[in-house]
DNA sequence: ATTTGCAGTGAACAAATGAGCACTACTTAA
DNA sequence: TTAAGTAGTGCTCATTTGTTCACTGCAAAT
């Protein structure tokens, strides 16, 4: 979460030039599809020499806004909106099911319990394999922000450590909760004063389906 | 010649070629930002004669799937995305801009407020042209379950109504809270007992960025 | 049997395009 | 003052790239 504000102290300043002409590519190949040649950005700005363009988009390679192929027409590739080098804008994205009903006892992830999909940034579900969403019901969360009918992403492959919350699996029934791990003892602590905790006893009829990574909530 | 009005409404079929060339079109776009000369997909498909492949995008021209402007290279544009400045790269996702910090004055798109790029699915911008992300800093709205450090979807087209959540600028600041419209008085309403509403007086140094769509929150 | 549409060859040509050099001019910082 | 960074001109040159032509082969439809 604050990889993004990290990379923004570092983040290299734009001459007002380089700026008019990077918005300028952008706007093109919105336009377009397809970059604008050397000689289309000079005409724009009335620069009389393809020289003069190249080398600011040069100076935009090195600050990292763009690649440009060698030798290639138009061969501008916008590296993404500036900065965070870990979200490669290049149209990578995850797709995770939505899971409504948790069915008693069967796999969470059975077909019935799909109800659809959403797309996502790969930074809301880093490096977990088959991820999946699902739709919160109650307010045992609200001090941690998590309100009914949000969704949570929920990374199956990391079972969360003390303090992480977590979609744990209780008598057959899915809460997210955060988990509490002291000297082997479990415990689901809700945020919320109305509720109790959680002492897990019976753990033959508990389980973790997987760590929250992130939270979404749609206004309609 | 046979009549070419088809209804334009019903979708062409493909030759088994036509389909693979489109596809290594859309690919290659993905993979390096623009799109591929007739050389490029000929030797991808071993074709010797560049004549050849031109025919295929003429084809594919015809029958909508994609546009090729006459004596520019690599003039290929698909048909498929007419994106704005919110980046619609097809169908099933979209990708705004992350907006950092809100410089005084200085209009909330410019280049050096950009700090990185979200994908989202359409669902969480609905309808909105231009969206964009603003990452969210205090706890004025912890009641709304909007939380420091979370991003919020905005909607920069639509302004908001009585009960809304927007993002207000006042006095060169950007802040989330409720809008409150009554009798021509507007007051802007925190979600924490320990903020004050705020009172709209002064209108020439107020307006709306737009309405927030929803909230994402990504756990480290 | 003939036409029509699809798929491709090979070559020649012209236009579009990127690369490079030498030189000018302005600003800012050491 | 000198050096470095930015911004540009005018001009070649080599390459890339789209355009076009005549011709082949195949399969399905008429």
């Amino acid at each position: 979460m604050n990889k993004i504000n990290y990379n923004s102290a570092e983040k290299k300043q734009l001459t007002e030039r380089q700026e008019q002409i990077l918005r300028f590519i952008q706007d093109f190949i919105k336009e377009s599809g397809y970059p604008p040649t050397l000689r289309e950005i000079a005409k724009e700005f009335e620069i009389s020499s393809t020289f003069g363009v190249k080398r600011h988009l040069e100076a935009l390679e090195k600050k990292g806004y763009l690649s440009v192929e060698s030798n290639a027409s138009r061969g501008i590739c916008l590296t993404k909106f500036p900065g965070e080098s870990t979200i490669q804008v290049n149209n990578s994205f995850v797709s995770v099911p939505v899971i409504g009903r948790v069915a008693a006892g069967s796999p969470i992830m059975a077909i019935e319990n799909i109800e659809g999909s959403l797309i996502l940034d790969p930074a809301m579900v880093k490096n977990s394999k088959d991820a999946f969403a699902l739709k919160v019901r109650g307010d045992s969360m609200i001090d941690e922000g998590i309100f009914d009918g949000d969704i949570v992403i929920v990374s199956p492959s990391e079972k969360g450590i003390n303090g992480d919350i977590v979609v744990a699996l209780l008598e057959d029934e899915a809460t997210v909760k955060k988990l509490e791990i002291i000297k082997n003892k479990i415990r689901l602590i809700p945020a919320n004063e109305k509720f109790q905790p959680i002492e897990v006893t019976n753990l033959s009829e508990f389980s973790v389906a997987g760590k929250v990574k992130s939270v979404v909530r749609i206004f309609n």
